[in-house]
DNA sequence: GATTAAAAGTGTCACTGAGACACAATATTA
DNA sequence: TAATATTGTGTCTCAGTGACACTTTTAATC
């Protein structure tokens, strides 16, 4: 029941991210501007095909083409799911492998302030950009996912820079779910997780000095049993 | 940046699925024996390439591979992940999606039992089988999402017939996650979750009659904000 | 028919972690 | 020095799970 390769046609195959961040209290989406058919001259996800001689998984693949808009490694890089479709691609049947990644906004701003091709862009503006693709409804699933994970996990310390405050994560928490969370509850959570530590030095912030955390080598994400509700 | 399809080696592109049930109160995989190259004689996920001519999309691949060793449809169906690499196929860098499936094993046990090259296999007989490519990994992988799955949500309903027990239920659960739990922590989440109602009729089950339950019609999973434990 | 065993189903208290919010501590600024 | 802002703590409430005793309803056995 297994067929040779070659009586098929393969499916066209690519490989695309949702890098997100988060920057001046708004979520937002590396888009990147397309300059060649199809859909040349609308915004579409950094991505593209796998080069088997330079790419060992796809993982690198994904990694590879955000390295080449961003000049960085994101902090966070996850599979979020597989877009296919007869009609996703006026090209044929196509198959896109979309990552969720993470990064910090001081990482890569230096870069894409200097390219225009690629972009920052407000998950609110999106709807009413030109997007190529599907890629609005994958920017969605991807925004869900995250949204989903932040009740329940540390994840949005990929969007900050090695040393943070409470303060920051908690910023950064409630841009992400677009609700309030209490200090007190995000306080308990990074000690029962124990991912972090503290950093002898503290930071100045408008009031009293903030404690600078950051995260402990080798850790993985931690999952908490319960999802914070966001009120 | 967008290269011209032709100038690339498109990888093997493949659609795979670990279809769960449970049965004698044992975790199961569909295996599928395999007998062409490569790993022939070994025993594999049941999958195949892509048919662009019939599947409109990557679910309906799975759906027909498995409905040829099952002659049924799953009652649940999500994408896993993703699996790719250089040496994971020996004819080249393959990319294998594996869907996550589930069904009632009294919906294929007839086919089943009559087709050898399909078989169910235990989850800890994987372990010490003759397993091709990187399935075993992949099993493993599946097995983990599932049990966590169990934890804050009802998937597993989706290995029982139409009309179950709590108690059915219950030690569907326990199998899964290998832990007890509470049938009073059951009850209450059946309640919660809104989406099963009570069938107008009782069965015999070494006791006490127990009342039926259906899924609703059109409902979806119902997520709860809590873990089991599962003491 | 009475007795026992087995599983279904209920009542309720304890425990854990999030929500809410008051309050204390420590910085900046006027 | 006082006002203000933000960090950080103390603690009560609340919701949902864990635990477990207890009741109910059936089949099996005498």
């Amino acid at each position: 029941m297994e067929y040779d390769i070659n009586d098929f046609k393969n499916p066209l195959f690519t490989v695309d991210s949702v890098l997100f961040t988060v920057k001046d209290e708004q979520l937002k989406v590396l888009m990147v501007k397309r300059s060649n058919e199809p859909f040349s001259g609308r915004w579409g996800l950094p991505g593209g095909f796998v080069d088997v001689d330079r790419d060992d998984t796809t993982d690198m693949t994904a990694l590879r083409k955000l390295k080449e808009k961003t000049g960085a490694k994101p902090q966070y890089l996850e599979q979020l799911q597989v877009f296919s479709g007869i009609s996703r691609d006026p090209r044929g049947f196509s198959v896109t492998l979309v990552y969720f990644a993470l990064i910090a906004e001081q990482e890569v701003s230096s870069r894409i302030d200097t390219v225009d091709e690629a972009q920052w862009i407000g998950i609110n503006q999106i709807e009413s950009l030109a997007v190529a693709f599907d890629h609005k409804l994958i920017i969605k699933q991807a925004q869900e996912r995250l949204q989903q994970k932040t009740l329940y996990s540390m994840i949005p310390v990929y969007c900050l820079p090695e040393y943070f405050t409470v303060g920051q994560l908690k910023s950064v928490i409630e841009t992400i779910i677009g609700k309030t969370i209490q200090r007190k509850s995000l306080i308990r959570r990074i000690e029962a997780a124990d991912m972090f530590e503290t950093v002898d030095e503290k930071v100045k912030s408008g009031g009293r000095l903030a404690q600078l955390y950051k995260v402990k080598e080798g850790v993985d994400i931690v999952n908490f049993e319960r999802n914070l509700s966001g009120a």
